[in-house]
DNA sequence: CGCATTTTGTTCTCGCGTTCACAAACTCCT
DNA sequence: AGGAGTTTGTGAACGCGAGAACAAAATGCG
């Protein structure tokens, strides 16, 4: 009988499942606006794009909130994966290297309406420094730790040129920072406890390259 | 006895290798920049971040191109691993959408070094035609059959707002692409036969989120 | 009320991917 | 040459996730 107080939502989401929630919660914000107020696990599944039965199985981790012969709610289920993603509420983020990549994410709205607040943007180049981008300030990376601890900030994001990257995440961990997302093509060294999840273009685009070949040579060979 | 003529390379390479080829790729070469000329499996798996278990069972899906006892010669393991991706030679693409995403991935060099080459920036508002980004033009999206039958363009980049996604998927295919990548956040419709792999920033940021959120209520629970 | 219909939640099976463990192969030293 | 030490390539075991199939639950109609 270990600690396992307030068994609201059943733990243990396979990693798998976590990935595709946000992608639910897409296609239920979709459907919201077109004005769908209840809709099937077919119907769901399908503006998803994935298979009915795995929605079904996913949503059946958080909990049980649909209704057998009618479907679900989209506003209460919409609210229930919020929750359990934890995106009920805002999260303050540090954008990280404020070059070309920086400012399109500093200007990129998605970021307000899908549970996330820009709190700084940090660059190490002082020639940067004062200019403001989408409302925010450009401020030196030594403002990093203040920063963190004022707002209580966990997640940063990376984008400067990949050499500066590991100095950059070790810094964010040492001040408080668990979790990163890393634009920089090189893999971040951290401590255990600490997650990091990258985003490679060129990876990418290599993975379609390698389809593009194969189907090429399977056609050649077939013809 | 089916048409498997050049056995050079052992077809089937599993989908979760080839997506870590491109890793190796990268560390391979930081190994050469920093003067390395044979590594271990071992090496190398600390470099792409892998268990070097995993990593010598990826490399075997290629051929064997170790040598026991000593390890891998960087430079020939590169070789083999850009070509078994088909990444020897350059790729023509298209990115349509030059907005502020857009622009950052015009401007980005990255491209160039890693097997790709931006042969036309499109996009739908007169008002950014003839600007240049880069070096290359931007052009209206009328222009993209014109330019993928002429470079035998296979690869596109969508990065247009999520509305126009679906739209521009469409044309992109008609036109010839059998490769998308796509950053608006929506689940794109696509023949079989056509490749699409998403990049969804709000994605990774809530996927981060979730386990913050765990992890603090481990916490709460623990204390 | 009972039955047909719909749709969820869950069980079961299968295949893929990860990891361990070890034999095969190569080098180096004596 | 032979043996000790390395390191690769692979066979085998294991665990997780995908998908099919079905039982349970709700609705609506006669
Ligand atoms: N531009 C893209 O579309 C794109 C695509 C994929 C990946 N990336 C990667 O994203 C990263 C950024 O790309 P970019 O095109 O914006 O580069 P950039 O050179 O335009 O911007 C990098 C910024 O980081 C700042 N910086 C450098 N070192 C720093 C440090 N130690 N601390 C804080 N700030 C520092 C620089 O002053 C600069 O403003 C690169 O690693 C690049 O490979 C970019
Ligand atoms: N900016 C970011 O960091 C960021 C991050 C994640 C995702 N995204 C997504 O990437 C996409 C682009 O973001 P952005 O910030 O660059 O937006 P943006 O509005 O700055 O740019 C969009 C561009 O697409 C063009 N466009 C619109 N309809 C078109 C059509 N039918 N054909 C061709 N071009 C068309 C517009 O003229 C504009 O130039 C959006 O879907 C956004 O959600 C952006």
């Amino acid at each position: 009988m270990t600690a396992r107080s307030s068994a609201e939502s059943a733990r243990d989401v396979p990693e798998a499942t976590v990935a595709r929630l946000p992608v639910y919660l897409r296609a239920l914000a979709t459907l919201a606006d077109e004005g769908t107020s209840t809709c099937s696990s077919e119907d769901l599944a399908a503006a998803a794009g994935v298979n009915s039965s795995k929605l079904r199985k996913d949503l059946s981790y958080l909990g049980s909130y649909g209704t057998r012969g009618v479907g679900y709610d989209v506003d209460y289920l919409r609210y229930q994966i919020a929750r359990e993603i934890g995106v009920t509420q805002d999260w303050p983020v540090v954008i990280v290297g404020i070059g070309n990549l920086g400012h399109a994410l500093a200007n990129f709205s998605g970021f307000r309406s899908r549970g996330f607040r820009v709190v700084a943007l940090l660059d190490a180049d002082r020639d940067r420094h004062g200019e403001q981008v989408a409302g925010v300030d450009v401020r030196p990376f030594s403002d990093l730790e203040q920063i963190v601890t004022e707002h209580g900030v966990a997640i940063g994001v990376i984008s400067t040129p990949a050499q500066a990257a590991q100095d950059v995440a070790d810094r964010m961990v040492a001040s408080g920072v668990t979790s990163i997302l890393n634009f920089a093509p090189t893999v971040l060294q951290v401590p255990s406890g600490v997650d990091v999840r990258k985003v490679d273009l060129s990876i990418e685009l290599q993975i379609l390259a390698y389809h593009v070949q194969r189907k090429a040579q399977a056609e050649a060979e077939a013809g």
